[in-house]
Formats: C-alpha cells, structure tokens, sequence
DNA sequence: GTCTTATATATGCATGGTCTAATATAGGCA
DNA sequence: TGCCTATATTAGACCATGCATATATAAGAC
C-alpha cells in the first residue's frame, strides 16, 4: 500500500532506475521499510501506468536499458495528499506476541529461551540505529532532516522500550 | 503464517468452530493479531489438511452445521516446534514512519497533524489496555496465565514509548 | 410487522508481498 | 581459466490478507 508512496518520496527527492531505489532503500528507511526488488519493478510500473512517474530510457550496451523514472507533478500531488490524509486504521499481526501468549504451556525454560533471542534481536537493533544517529554529524537545521532523524530515535526509543519489558517480563517468569 | 499458529493455540485450549474462533480472537488476542472471518476458515480448513486439527460436524437445523475443530497430536507438536524455533528476521512495514520521514517537505504545519493524530491514536491504544489489565483481577500464579497478560503490558510499554517519542519531536518541531 | 442482530459457513476477487530464476555483460580475484 | 559480484530488468508461482457477497433462520427491538 505505502510503498507506492515510499517510493514517491524517493523520487521527489532524485530520480531513480529501479536498481538504484533498491539500493537507496536500503540506505535510507530500511529501519521501518524493506521492499523487495520484484516488488519495486512492479510498484514503479504502477505508478507509470497511474501517471505519477515517467520514464526515461537510457540506452546501454551489454546490460538492460536504464529506466530512470522521475516523479510527475500528479505524482508529487498524490504523496502530498496521502501525507495530510487521516492515519488509516491499524490491523496489528506480531507473531512474537503470538508466541509469547502460547509459550507458556511449555514451561519457563521455554519461555526463557524465546524472550532471551528477541532480547539478542532488541540489542542489535538499539546498536545498530544507536551507530547511525551517531554518524550524522551536527545539528539538524532543516525540517525534514530532522523529521528523518527523528525515525531514527523512533526505532530507538522503542527498542528501549522493548528491553525494559523483556526484563521485568523475565524477571517475572519465576 | 502465524495465523495457523494463532488458531493452533486457541485450539489446544479448547475446540472451536470458526464462528467462535473469530470470536475467541477478537476477545483475547485482539491486541496483537487480528485476523478476517474469511482468513479464519481458510486457514480452519488448511490444516485439517495437513492434519494439524480435526472435525466433528455437529448437525443443526435452520442454521449451516456446526464444525466443530479440535487441535490433534500432530497439531499440538506443530506448535509447539513453532513456539521454540529460532525467530524469523523481521520486515518492517511501517507507514506512520514514511509518513514522518517525508512530511517535512510541507512544513511544520503537517508535520504537527501527522503527529497529533498519531498521539490521539497512541493514546486511545493506551486507555483501552490499561482498562484491560486493570479489569483481570488479582495476581496471576500460573505462568501461562502471567505471559498472557505480560502481552498486555508490552503494548502499553510501547504505547508510552511512542506518546514519549511524539512529545520530543513535537518539541523538536520549531 | 419490519428491521437488525446473531448464528454459521463458503466463495470469488483483488491487493500486496516474497522467492526464484532467466537474461546478459563487465570487472575483479584466485 | 573459472568463479563471484555488480549492473539492470522482467516474469511466474505462490502465499497471506482483506473485502464483499451469498445463504438461511431465529430471536429480539422498535
């Protein structure tokens, strides 16, 4: 659903061939969005056929034509108009909780164990965004650099969040 | 994928038919995972092929008979091999986020919306499990019992981290 | 007396996503 | 020489989910 609109705010900022958006992707929102590759190709063939990208072809030789696409002015219409559009319900699926809720019936060892790994999955996360924010340098003047930043502290704040409970959880479980 | 162990799990507490499952789910597990009426008999009828649950037809008249499933010996070693397999990487999919992370590009008004109605959101999540928790009564001893309503506690966990999260980048706004 | 709600299941269609693989070439490494 | 990686796109199979609709009846509300 939002990838069509992840995608547009990839190209407002510069265009990009379908190669390239993979790769920015990863760089840039892969903490709260991972979209596979087949599914950005069709994605952008969308938005093509919707009017709210164009193409440009590239001609090369030995590889695939480059089809850089650029965001139209319809395009650029359509992400500001979800942008401002009400927050749509959530229909929440987390399949750790799912395994939380039954582990129980297996004993604390069990239970142990499951809470153990994603304590290990939190860890690595808090590490990982902690190094990024590190790695911007400065104060962030501009507003959407700081709203980007701000993503960043997102994911932060709940792995925080995540690691309290896994310990009174786990302190409890005795 | 773990709406089949979502259902395995409601099912080793007790036998269900489809009707009371939905049910059941939205009773219990709402919080965490919410599944489609159709979703559930899909999935009710995909692992009685597999042999994971079976069926007792009970007849009715004036109504479609009652199906009445109950989990079986293979079915309670699916789940429970599921529950301490290692987990699974995550993909995050979060649309708030690629909300925040391009609506800079329209100015701190937008900005601002986007994360009051975020915060009306959070709270609202809040207030309902609070009620939640607040209405089992007593202290759990059973450890099954006591990671069930830990799943409570983690939704409010997060849901505090986030309303923390909105107040600093509210502030952080001008 | 009609209208809504509850009981109970089935099916079709669309959407969004993952995984796999095909195609074709250049460059670096062992 | 042979293998792996990077570049670049396309396509097919499959899975999970959601939305809508069909069917059929009884009980309760207004």
């Amino acid at each position: 659903m939002s990838l069509k609109f992840a995608i547009l705010g990839v190209l407002e900022l510069k265009p990009h061939t379908g190669y390239d958006l993979k790769k920015t992707i990863e760089a840039s929102v892969a903490h709260f969005w991972s979209a596979d590759q087949s599914q950005i190709y069709r994605t952008l063939a969308l938005l093509v056929a919707d009017g709210l990208a164009e193409v440009e072809v590239i001609n090369q030789d030995g590889r695939p034509d480059r089809r850089l696409h650029r965001i139209t002015p319809t395009g650029l219409a359509a992400l500001h108009e979800w942008l401002t559009s009400p927050l749509p319900p959530e229909t929440p699926h987390d399949a750790f909780l799912v395994r939380v809720f039954y582990v129980g019936e297996l004993g604390i060892p069990a239970a142990a164990a499951l809470l153990q790994s994603r304590r290990a999955e939190a860890d690595a996360v808090l590490s990982r965004l902690t190094a990024l924010v590190g790695q911007e340098s400065g104060d962030p003047v501009d507003l959407a650099h700081r709203l980007r930043r701000a993503t960043l502290r997102y994911g932060i704040r709940h792995a925080e969040a995540e690691l309290a409970w896994l310990t009174e959880t786990v302190e409890a479980l005795s």
